[in-house]
DNA sequence: AGAAGGAATGGAAAGGTTCCCAAAACTCCG
DNA sequence: CGGAGTTTTGGGAACCTTTCCATTCCTTCT
């Protein structure tokens, strides 16, 4: 690889005006500037990235940590993220989740592998991750931003969507159908958003005078495994339900894939109400009506933060994100006489 | 940031011993390793990977051009080869297609982006690029290496299962179930992959004696949408059929969907049959029976034949890669009374 | 014509690491 | 105790770029 010593020599010029030329800074008389150009094109040369890197302490790259990407939640951020960087000449290095430690180990040592690898910034995405992780972490980068967990010693740096408004949302769309027979398919307990949109969706339940008690919840995994499992031992179980709210809609989908493979009818006997509102909503059999989670928008602000912390630009940042329900098929007002239900397999 | 010479001098020892004990390379004695070691955990010292890229010549980074990143066929590609990348210290940096040029023009640019950050190999998937194209760009940075589509000018750079076995299998996976009187929503016909599909499922159509002249074949786009739009279009036709084969699982989403909103037994009335078998089919409403793509290994042998040219290793590389159907539930015998058609929406 | 000012130019230094060579320190043997 | 051989150590050079300063060359004005 030709260096820009080279492209000097060739061109007959010093380091300084080949540099010049190159970065487009400085004055160069035209001439000779043609000359440079000419001598780059001969040589096919290209700065080297490294070198730059080092010079100016900026890696102009940005670290992105996903805990797996399987299914339609992160691809959307990524999609987005990757594209906002190029626009600024910048770019993305992810990393997933590895190896056989546990969530939050996984997430510690892929940040930690980001950060070793000289990241201008860190986009964070766990709900493994524990805020005194993060903060250990941030001490090594302070350029860090937390998508969809909220830790409150870093508050400004953590962008997430009301996930409890999330849930009272999701109530409301059961209950403006007249549905008050409810299952609910939860994520792991220990995730946090999760425990919001539970909490959000109970509370305003209990205000609408629905009998929280009588509700059937399973703890479930975010997986289309785990929903279709669990709708198969809620049909197995005793207590008749006419709408099924899904944490996400992931576990959604298995549950639909389930009800039609029993053929148990969606939406004429059972509602089925999903959340995150991701791309694997739209298509599903029915077309899923799913709590919608301004993904983009989060992401963007999120990105627009750290890329003002790490490069002093200042992007606009929201910081409030609303969240509504989007209709398709799969909720409809409940059935007047009592759900059907089937024997399950 | 503490560099190695802030290192050696609180340790009291020369650069030399410093980056002796980082690298853990030459011998150095234990004593002096130890206060070399407090040194570095006094002072946070992590080295810097910029100043090593420049001075080795080698960023340990390699870049993947995808087209787009939606649905579920890129993402397990991604998480591969993450994974495989990561236990080898190195990582990826992800480009996708982005802005208003063609599909073609964002790929080239894509490419090139990766090129200019100095990425020590390159894996590219798309459809739109052209030979040619690949063969300028291979001048450039030769590591490089084609998924999914074969360039014969550079054909050991190359993996893809051979999607026209592919189509063959999925012409008999109908074919076993009585199935005659079939359509297809096929992919873009720019794509050769695509092409290639068809040609083999035509062709073992033929010669199992059905006339393919009598088969309706739609164009799409690989989208469920366009998927849902194809099966709309179909059933609106006059020509009937029992079964229907799409060109890959996202299409074969879309098409449920509709069949499912308009009413229309799957596989009772008429069998689907997906093709790719990604994630998407797994829970389908019904499961989606669909042509399995060993995508896994042909990831894992393109990147290792792209490491391998990198970082002159050894690691294995296979070359054939076996395609068959996954049986779900998507696809039954042929109902032997005419199948049912209803109007459209 | 001479001076002042501005444009164009060349090259040294710096950034953080590793590699290599030379020197120093130690070990061991006769 | 001298010397041969080995281990340990220190620091210069190189990797490639940009920045900065000093120098040269032109213009232009008085």
């Amino acid at each position: 690889m030709a260096t820009i010593k080279d492209v000097a020599r060739l061109a007959g010029v010093g380091l300084g005006t080949a540099s010049r030329v190159v970065s487009g800074r400085g004055s160069v008389a035209p001439a000779t500037a043609k000359r440079v150009r000419r001598a780059i094109e001969q040589l096919n040369f290209r700065p080297s990235h490294s070198a730059r890197a080092l010079l100016s302490g900026s890696t102009q790259m940005i670290g992105v940590y996903i805990p797996i990407l399987k299914g339609t939640y992160y691809t959307p951020i990524l999609q987005t993220i990757d594209a906002e960087l190029r626009a600024g000449g910048r770019h993305m290095v992810v990393a997933f989740g590895h190896g056989s430690a546990d969530e939050r180990r996984q997430a510690i040592e892929g940040v930690q592998f980001l950060i070793n690898r000289d990241c201008d910034g860190l986009i964070v995405m766990s709900n493994a991750l524990q805020e005194k992780d993060v903060v250990t972490l941030g001490r090594e980068q302070p350029n860090i931003v937390v998508l969809n967990s909220i830790f409150e010693s870093m508050r400004e740096q953590c962008f997430s969507a009301d996930h409890t408004q999330g849930g009272v949302v999701a109530a409301q769309a059961l209950l403006q159908h007249q549905h008050r027979e409810i299952a609910v398919i939860a994520g792991p307990a220990s995730s946090p958003d999760n425990r919001a949109r539970l909490a959000g969706f109970m509370r305003e339940l209990a205000r609408q005078d629905v009998d929280t008690h009588s509700i059937r919840m399973l703890e479930s995994d975010f997986s289309p495994e785990g929903g279709w499992a669990s709708a198969k031992a809620l049909l197995a179980g005793k207590r008749r339900f006419s709408a099924l709210f899904c944490a996400n809609d992931e576990m959604a989908v298995g549950a639909l894939s389930y009800f039609q493979q029993v053929g148990l009818g969606v939406p004429q006997e059972v509602s089925v109400l999903g959340y995150d509102d991701t791309w694997s909503a739209e298509y599903s059999a029915p077309r899923l009506t799913s709590v919608h989670i301004p993904l983009r928008e989060v992401t963007v602000s999120g990105l627009n933060c750290l890329l003002n912390r790490c490069y002093d630009s200042l992007l606009p940042v929201a910081r409030e994100f609303p969240v509504n329900v989007t209709w398709r098929a799969s909720v409809a007002t409940r059935p007047s006489r009592r759900p059907a239900r089937k024997s399950a397999d």
